[in-house]
RNA sequence: GGCCCCAUCGUCUAGCGGUCCAGGACGUCGCCCUUUCACGGCGAAAACACGGGUUCGAUUCCCGUUGGGGUCACCA
């Protein structure tokens, strides 16, 4: 049987690290497999949902270089929801209620106070024909229902937290269709589900309830369920659930200068028994993707470790890689030399500037004899060999300097900055004349 | 409040009754490399939430406490 997964984020916003997690997750499963991963768009809420979110999606997911397979919207396919009611109706598994929504409010809270689950209670189920023609001549329109059976627990294997077992009574009968006709989440998931032949349902551990009913409605549809997954969800590095995290989004991830394959590797990993480690592309995290690794504890994400995790793959990034995104100019030489240095690509951009811009720095006073005979000693020097050791044993010759009294001065007024790449391999890059020049301004 | 999950180094975790004075990874610290900072290499410190059981023996099994997470929408 070929793996089909499926990622279902409704477009009401751009991704971030929890949904971008389970996004990966799904992939990997159905790259791991050779089978195919779906993109499907749940707008069936007209209200929050927009186009521009759904291309900001897309392109999140592009960016993070996760490919789908097919792309769908629940909005194109309200006539199949249509035919599953239908059939659902005729079974007598749907059946229309009345209560308003500030009723249905008022009734939960009621029971909460009593110390009862806020179930519904099925009011609805016990209307006479004469109270439920009242209720129409009083011009309400019903919502919809899915009635639950009570008859039996329904139970699953899921493939994260072992075997789940709810007793529908504790449910409520969800609510699939409202007053105007429009669906809600449960059956159109459910549908599409069953349509698109999906083998394996990977999602946020919030879903456990909802995988309970949907079970009953893939019965009812006369369906296989397929497999489930719930894992734990992230939590801020605070240990609560942190409202930062769902909006740090990708976009401004991206913002950051962090690398897609970072992110995906951070949270491909994270909350498993796998270490987190820097990979260059995503092959081995294909390879070793187990349910059998996942924890059961949410799993805190820390946006520093995520940083941290970013720069070490910086440094293992092919010229190749990454040449797009480098200033005009720039050769696989220079990345070499630059590289080991930076946090984020876009910081390659910077060196660039103090390669070959302008730098100004003023040397202190105790230091501008050191500042001069270095500028005197590039002269002299043979250019075309490794000029740097060759500059810094002159140097301590004449001056008695070494180490840290040596090296800081040199760096500051070579590039402005006191810390960088090696002064080996950037000297040659900024040249002798540079070089010289800014050397004498400093000391000036 | 009901129901469901979870509880090992700072963090993610291994551990499925003795092999654990608890293993790995990230981070931290130290050393080495580099006649500087960084990068890189090597090494060290660092944990079984608490209280009861069960057992010859509990990190491991059971119960409770505490703590964390989820869910109980005409959101998904």
């Amino acid at each position: 049987m070929s793996v089909v997964t499926r990622f279902a984020p409704a477009p009401t916003g751009r991704l971030h690290v929890g949904n971008i997690r389970t996004a990966v997750h799904n992939w990997l499963w159905a790259r791991k497999n050779g089978g195919r991963f779906i993109l499907r768009l749940d707008d069936t809420d007209k209200e929050r949902s927009s186009e521009a979110n759904a291309e900001g999606i897309k392109e999140d997911l592009a960016w993070l270089g996760l490919d789908w397979d097919e792309e769908h919207r629940q909005s194109l396919r309200f006539e199949r929801y249509e035919a599953a009611f239908e059939r659902l109706r005729a079974a007598g598994r749907v059946y229309p209620t009345y209560e308003t929504a500030q009723e249905l409010d008022l009734k939960r809270k009621v029971q909460l106070s009593r110390g009862r689950p806020p179930v519904y209670d099925r009011a609805a189920l016990r209307l006479s024909d004469s109270e439920r023609a009242r209720l129409e001549a009083d011009a309400r329109t019903p919502h919809w229902r899915f009635r639950l059976d009570h008859d039996s627990p329904i139970e699953w294997d899921d493939l994260v937290r072992g075997r789940q077992i709810f007793d529908p009574a504790l449910l409520s009968d969800p609510v699939v269709r409202r007053e105007d006709g429009s669906w809600l989440y449960m059956l159109p998931s459910s549908v599409d589900d069953i349509e698109m032949g999906v083998t394996h349902v990977l999602r946020g551990e919030d879903h456990v309830a909802n995988t309970a009913l949907q079970l009953q409605m893939f019965e009812a549809l006369g369906a296989a369920s397929p497999a489930f997954a719930h894992e734990a969800l992230l939590v801020g590095s605070e240990g609560k659930l942190s409202k930062r995290l769902g909006s740090l989004g990708a976009d401004a991830l991206r913002e950051q200068g962090i690398e897609p394959i970072a992110l995906v590797a951070k949270l491909a990993r994270l909350g498993t028994s796998l270490p987190v480690e820097p990979l260059a592309e995503p092959r081995i995290l294909i390879e070793t993707f187990d349910f059998a690794t996942f924890g059961r504890a949410p799993a805190r994400f820390d946006l520093d470790e995520l940083a941290q995790l970013n720069s070490r793959i910086v440094h293992l990034l092919p010229f190749e890689a990454v040449a797009a995104r480098l200033p005009e100019g720039m050769g696989a030489d220079d990345w070499a030399a630059i590289r080991p240095n930076l946090k984020t690509v876009a910081e390659a951009s910077d060196w660039w500037a103090i390669l070959h811009g302008h730098v100004e720095s003023e040397a202190a006073e105790e230091d501008r004899s050191l500042i001069r005979a270095a500028a005197e000693a590039l002269d002299e020097i043979d250019w075309s060999e490794a000029p740097w050791p060759q500059l810094v044993s002159r140097l301590k010759e004449r001056t008695g300097r070494a180490g840290k009294a040596l090296f800081r001065p040199l760096r500051l007024a070579l590039t402005g900055r006191e810390s960088g790449p090696e002064m080996a391999a950037l000297l040659p890059l900024i040249g002798r004349g540079e070089a010289i020049a800014r050397l004498r301004a400093a000391a000036a």
